[in-house]
DNA sequence: TAAATAGTGTCTGTAAGACAGTATACT
DNA sequence: AGTATACTGTCTTACAGACACTATTTA
């Protein structure tokens, strides 16, 4: 087997097949969604045809490392650079893709919804998003299904007893846009008093002047402090898991 | 390149080096410790005569999965069999391995520390427990550094609202032993009364008849009722992150 | 009886939830 | 004025922490 890099002897064991993919999350209409791409049709290919997670091949010329590998296929499918981006999980044996003993290093991303006419790649005919319960039901190429609904089962979790909702939007924006928000993602509303003053007490919002109110009474709009890591909460929202 | 296991035609990708890694955790002498293998003194392999942690390459013809990977090292290093395993994380990048470029996928155990007389492969030269805090200092193989210190701080997070701990306590145990547990980890004292009282309440323990005491009033002690996954708190221990 | 260990009771503080109320905008 | 939206206040509940107390064992 061929040596790559250095002088060492490697072993000759055969090498698993090593991907990375990544699930992006967006707020489109009030709903959760996902963006999921379309496998090529050749027959030649895998999962001809079928809605899969934007992934692939890690490209040891052009990648640096896992995290600089997610960062470019996530710039290739949305044109966003600065995602709330953190690592998933790995999924790795011989069965889930047919071409061999595969591995794949997933990732997920939340960002703020494209302006729908930005001149970011659009959605298309192989690049559509979905809403995540949607998505869920789908049957997706290789064990897609499974990390996806990791994948919302982990945002879903987090979000209980953190500020990771926030990412999901555009700054600055208002309380009630942020609850809304987080309403949309557990799928249950939540009141009005206990989150403000949660999301208050917790001090990772600085005010950012008055919205102009389409109607009704204007509303302070807020900036994230620090956009590097989410705050967690001292409870959850609702107790238990 | 090779193709491998099918007819599907693959790109002419170099492939990455697949490994796993195991961080495994047990309490000795009131310790929390981890287990650290020297690499072979070989200076044709990577970081000769280094502590590094137990690991090495998935072999495809041997291990179905990744998970299946960290349980065949850990077992072929502790003979344990039935820990409490969980994905940490993975790392990949070009420089990590001077044999180019590499992933690991990392795991962590918690196992109950091993009777010193059963026949399960001793401590050795190649294979050591060091004191967390110890290991945490020390120059060792790879990025290892990294990945046990990701693996110290996920578990000092973890124990601040699960049921962790118990994990790496025999059964049965009493409720002092559980908080010493916790203080040890945890690297601080807690109030007695709230201890017993949040373990009690989230109700995952139950009875199992009376501890002979040697000194002092006999206590009750208590096994796990379901050793499958640990159980969350309502709240943290102690406030923040 | 003293020492050691196990276990309980009571009070306080913090933050979430329920829900009713007030404030400020537009029409 | 009426409606829609933003925001506040008050009461209750859940649970962690502090700390003093009681209970049961051995020496």
């Amino acid at each position: 087997m061929k040596k790559i890099g250095s002088a060492f002897p490697l072993a000759t064991f055969d090498r698993p097949l090593v991907t990375v993919d990544v699930v992006i999350f967006a707020l489109r209409n009030d709903t959760l969604t996902v963006l999921l791409v379309r496998r090529p049709a050749d027959p030649q290919d895998p999962f001809p045809g079928q809605w899969a997670l934007p992934g692939g091949f890690v490209d040891v010329q052009q990648d640096s490392s896992l995290l600089a590998c997610a960062v470019r296929k996530l710039k290739a499918k949305t044109g966003v650079t600065t995602p709330y981006l953190e690592q998933l999980g790995s999924w790795g044996d011989e069965s889930r893709d047919p071409r061999g003993w595969s591995t794949t290093h997933a990732y997920f991303a939340l960002i703020q919804a494209p302006e729908v006419d930005a001149q970011t790649p659009a959605p298309s005919l192989e690049s559509q998003w979905f809403p995540a319960d949607d998505a869920l039901r789908k049957r997706l190429a290789f064990d897609h299904r499974q990390i996806l609904s990791a994948a919302v089962a982990r945002l879903r979790s987090k979000v209980e007893y953190t500020s990771l909702p926030a990412f999901l939007l555009r700054e600055p924006f208002t309380l009630p846009q942020l609850q809304k928000t987080y309403e949309v993602v557990l799928g249950r509303a939540m009141d009005k008093s206990a989150f403000r003053k949660r999301m208050l007490d917790a001090n990772f919002l600085e005010e950012s002047g008055m919205t102009d109110g389409v109607q009704g009474r204007v509303a302070m709009s807020y900036r994230i402090k620090d956009r590097e890591l989410p705050t967690t909460f001292p409870r959850m929202f609702k107790s238990g898991e």
